[in-house]
DNA sequence: ATGTTTGCTTAATAGCCCTAAGGAAACCTA
DNA sequence: TAGGTTTCCTTAGGGCTATTAAGCAAACAT
């Protein structure tokens, strides 16, 4: 477990690959995170990368878990659901392009992004499971859904622990969502024909959460509990 | 206004070009989009199509604006607000590759994409303005949301002629970006950690609007009016 | 019948991903 | 400390890509 001079040499290539690369994403786009681009702004040769990433997908895919983790970590920051909510929607307007990057792609089961997906995911589930633990929120009778729903519901809220009932879980991932719809529009200009300034949208969507999930609604910068 | 034989030949290629370029695009990807391979499907050189498209970007734009006004189309054919809905997820998942080539990509002003986008949320709209003349549902009042939200609504409103009032509208764009998130993370698999089955989750999802919009859900197949 | 427009070709530049082959430096070990 | 091994990086090259340029032939217009 002792690091070596190359592994700590070894471990700051990679930062800088990584720096390098989220600049490029950041300032010509995405088409612009190339292997070779990356090498170059690195100072090294494009085939040079190759012994840090096995080909360009990887790259590509190593970004992705990096600012998904990133934001995941921001996320964990904020001091309440609602206020979860809007770090998330903070975090993907300060960073556009590494939120597009994140949620427009197909998400591949097996991968590294999919276990970062269900790390991100804990963190809204556990801001639900906080308030349905003080006050459960009204949630559908399970008998009303339809089975193929209820089937999913049921093994889903047993995979995390039983840490929610089924009913409550479809509240969690309803809300999910309808966030990741909006932000994602917002991102992607896809409600410009309408909105100019998306900020009392997003408010206006946490009044509506914060309604269904039976929570006092309090505009940023105060502490909702 | 009169179609020479040339412009019926300019005509069967560009319509070529674009079958071919749509059956790369759900065969091999989106990345096996390129303007090379689409000439050799089509059978001529890769610079030939530059008498067809000033560019890749351009090819990409014709293509998006084309499956758009596909969708929009079928759209059309569905009767009532919910089974528009159900066509809007139809067509998602049976058309997932040109689902996410439209809708997981910047859309930027001014491009023919803009009027397209357009031309679809005014399909969506007028399923609510015809529930809302029948019986108008439940708006949150007007004066109780933000300055900014509120000049916005009531901006937009204006623009689509004072069909619905602004409240109203805002009903609309909630619903449209409700639907967008879920169908979007269904063609994504944004939810497979926790569903394996969207169909029943979109379903339920239509009860809640059902609800919202004041409406008797009716399961698909019937013909709510 | 003649000139123009159009559709296509090939050639060429410059970039991309990736593999292969080889040199140099750092590391480990005897 | 010397020798062997591992690691990091290089350049060269094949086969893609987008795009521009130059030129030929056929269709159109007059």
């Amino acid at each position: 477990m002792t690091t070596s001079r190359r592994d700590r040499v070894r471990k700051a290539t990679l930062d800088e690959i990584h720096d390098a690369a989220r600049r490029l994403l950041t300032t010509k786009g995405p088409a612009a995170v190339t292997i070779n681009a990356v090498g170059r702004e690195v100072g090294i040769s494009g085939p040079a990368l190759y012994h840090y990433f096995s080909g360009h997908d990887e790259l590509v895919n190593a970004m992705t878990v990096a600012f998904l983790d990133e934001l995941t970590d921001e996320l964990r920051t904020a001091d309440g659901f609602l206020n979860t909510c809007r770090a998330l929607r903070d975090w993907a307007v300060a960073h556009p392009a590494e939120f597009g990057w994140i949620f427009t792609r197909p998400v591949v089961a097996g991968a590294a992004r999919y276990a970062a997906g269900m790390r991100f995911e804990q963190v809204i589930r556990d801001q639900v499971v906080a308030l349905w633990r003080e006050k459960p929120f009204p949630v559908p009778d399970l008998a009303d859904l339809a089975p193929g729903l209820r089937e999913q519901l049921v093994s889903y809220s047993e995979v995390i622990g039983g840490e929610l009932p089924p009913a409550a879980v479809h509240v969690v991932l309803t809300c999910w969502s309808g966030l990741y719809g909006l932000v994602c529009m917002e991102v992607l200009h896809q409600l410009d024909f309408a909105y100019s300034d998306m900020a009392p949208v997003f408010e206006e969507h946490l009044r509506g959460l914060a309604s269904r999930l039976g929570i006092a609604y309090s505009s940023a910068g105060s502490t909702p509990r």
